[in-house]
Parts: C-alpha cells; structure tokens; sequence
DNA sequence: CAGCATCCGCTTTGATACTG
DNA sequence: CAGTATCAAAGCGGATGCTG
C-alpha cells in the first residue's frame, strides 16, 4: 500500500494493515496459530495466490509475521503471528464487534469456514455460570466439526468432535451464530431449519459480553 | 470495495469501512463533527477529490455518514456521523493504540494537521490528578494553535488559543507528540528543538492509559 | 504437492482540469 | 463551495506455469 503520508496514529496503522486481505491473514493465525501457505489460502477463500505471497511478504517486513521452518518429517514452512502481530487482536476484536449488525442472514455467495467461529467466540462469549461444570457444544456447520467449550468462565472453540457434547447445533452459520449468541431463539432457529438436539440451558450459558 | 464474500464478522465490517480513505474520512468527523466538504479535503492532504466524493456516497449509503443542509446564512452542506458512524471509535482507538510504536520522528513527506492532535489526546491521556484545578496547555504545531484541557479527569484537545495556559509547547508534532505522552522527556525534546515555557508539572499530569 | 512467480484483463486510485 | 470529468498509473483477481 502506498503511504498516507500523515503523522497521524491512524493513518500510520493503516500504512501497515490497510491492504487489501492483511487484516483476514492476521484473522487466520490468530486464530489457528501457526500455518502453512496452503492453509492459510484455504481460510481465505477468493484471495489470488500472488496477493497471499505479497501480503505475507509484506508483513513479514512489517514485523507482524515471521516465517518458520517446521522440523522433518514436515519440513514445510509455517506462518505465525509475531507478538507485534498478536497485539492487533484488539483492533479485531473491535472491529469485529462492531460488524454485529451486519451479520445477518446468510447471502448466497457469502463464503464460510468453520473455524471463523472460534474468534467470535473467544473474543464475545463468556460463561454466566463459570463455577458449575464446563459445557461442551458440538457444531456442525461449514468444513469440519468444531466444539466448543467453557473454561474458566470464557468460552473457546476448535476443530474437533467430542464425545459426548451437551449439545449439539446443525445447521447454517447465520443460524448456529444467532443461537449461540441469544440473538436468535431456538424456536425460530429451528424454523428456519437449525437442528439442536441435547440440553438448551448448556447454550444459554454462553452470553455476549 | 469489493466484498470478501465471507460470512465472518471482520470481513463484513472491512467490506464497509476497509476501502482506502475511508476510515480516515470517519476520523476527520470524529474528531471535529459537522464538516465542510472542503474541510474534510483540507484535513485529509492527499486524497483526491473525486475519491472523497465517492467515499461520501458510499459510507453514507451505509448509515454510516449523513448529509444535513446547514441552515443559512451559511447555506452549505454539512457531513456529519451517524451514531452508527460514531461507534467507529472503538475501531480507531485500537488501531490508533496499536500504532503507537509506528510514531517516530516525523518523517520529510508527513503532513500534519493540527486537529489530528485530538483524537489521541481524548482517547489516551488522562488527568492523573483529577481533584486539583484543571490544567490549559498551549500547543503551537502545525497549521493552527491548540488548546489542551483537562476536564473530569480527562483531557481534551480544541482549535484556539488559551489566555493564560500553563505550559507553551511549540514545535513540530513528534516532539510535542513525544513530551505530551511521556515519551520523551523535556530535555532531550528541547535538544531536538522543542520550545518550552512554562510549568512542566502540569504537562506531567497527562498520562497514557 | 507446497510455495510461489508471471501474465493479462479489469477495477480502483491519483492527479489534474473543469463546472454549476 | 461542492463537486464532476478525464486519463494515466497502480492494484487486484483469475489463470496458469514453474521449481524443489
């Protein structure tokens, strides 16, 4: 990106993370943590591969992604955020916060993956009852299955399946994010085609903060 | 800009408010309300016209900026934030905290406008002695004098001049940037040219949050 | 296959000139 | 004052090719 060329905080922050897709690539490993390149432009659906090798490099020189070597029998490189990176988690948080409103029904050419969940979750969700025993909600929605899971009054999501879940949640995203942030009442959400089996109250543990 | 078409919170607000200019289109109101077309040119160094007038279109197509006829004798037309526009500021808090380190010296082809002073001065100095009486600080930098006031516990940063300030801080917007944040100390601004008069205690009662 | 680089058409941006 | 018009340059998106 060419320079604002101001001395202004925000116009410096903008030089850095205003490109086209930079602030999405931090999204991704700040929410899977370390990557390869074909991970990360699975996560970034609609990216061209040359903007993704542009931008990495282009963080990378900002200071914001550093580059691994993973060790055999890997031996692939990985992309990770340096803390300088981590420390735009607020930035995301806030923006992301203030997208509420605009995360309506689903569109039709709106893609989605199913680890998008875990920032919202992590960064929104907190658990109204952290002193009863952790809660376990199975989603099935987008690529792969993912849980999520109470500890320590906050809620976190990853890519997995557990084995016996207090809930279970199938359906679209807008759907499964409407229900899990109260938003959306289960009886609407069934309506418009969510399945929930397992026990509601798990659900309403969680609540927006 | 170009949607993402992500159904992920972040995307959809980039989708708004991630196009160039935009987010520093939102500042300019943020920081001095209901502006002038020309004002916000003015206060924008570098952008083109017809980008600007494009940007109005499209962020008040978003609810984000809306057009009001001021009433005469003026006659002109005046953009100003929704409240919508206005919950941008947490957005531009965290980016403006994050670029803090980015806040150098000023660099040869840096504009600056005094107002710019603003923003930062609202959302990370507080008044670290909140009971004594307030305190007026004078900034001379830039294109038009400053006043900086304490209030409440908080300080806020105004176009004009003060009767009778506390301290007198003329220089370029590094270093008054540096001393009013603690980051440089006086001695070491005077060296790299900063004219100081007056009590440096009443500088000292600002402080980062 | 992972990790790019190159090429090409299209869109966005930037600079400047002009207008009601 | 508040824009529109025009045009060149840069950036982006999509396809494809290359290399270890």
């Amino acid at each position: 990106m060419r320079s604002y060329g101001q001395y202004c905080g925000l116009a410096k922050a903008l030089d850095v993370v205003g490109d086209r897709w930079s602030l999405l690539i931090v999204r991704e490993m700040l929410t899977l943590g370390a990557l390869r390149y074909t991970d990360l432009r699975d996560g970034l659906p609609g990216i061209a591969t040359n903007l993704l090798a542009d931008r990495l490099r282009e963080l990378e020189q900002a200071g914001i992604v550093k580059r691994e070597e993973a060790p055999p029998p890997v031996a692939t490189t990985l992309f990770r955020l340096t803390p300088r990176g981590e420390a735009l988690e607020p930035v995301l948080e806030a923006l992301g916060r203030w997208a509420g409103p605009l995360m309506g029904a689903l569109g039709a050419r709106d893609a989605y993956r199913s680890h998008w969940l875990a920032l919202p979750v992590r960064l929104y969700l907190t658990d109204r009852q952290p002193n009863r025993r952790p809660v376990t909600i199975q989603v099935r929605s987008g690529d792969q299955p993912m849980v999520i899971e109470t500890v320590g009054g906050r809620a976190l999501a990853r890519p997995g399946t557990a084995t016996k879940p207090d809930a279970v949640l199938t359906g679209t995203p807008d759907l499964v994010m409407g229900v899990l942030s109260g938003r959306l009442g289960l009886p609407a959400a069934r309506a418009r085609g969510l399945s929930f089996q397992g026990d509601y109250a798990a659900v309403r543990r969680l609540q927006p903060r």
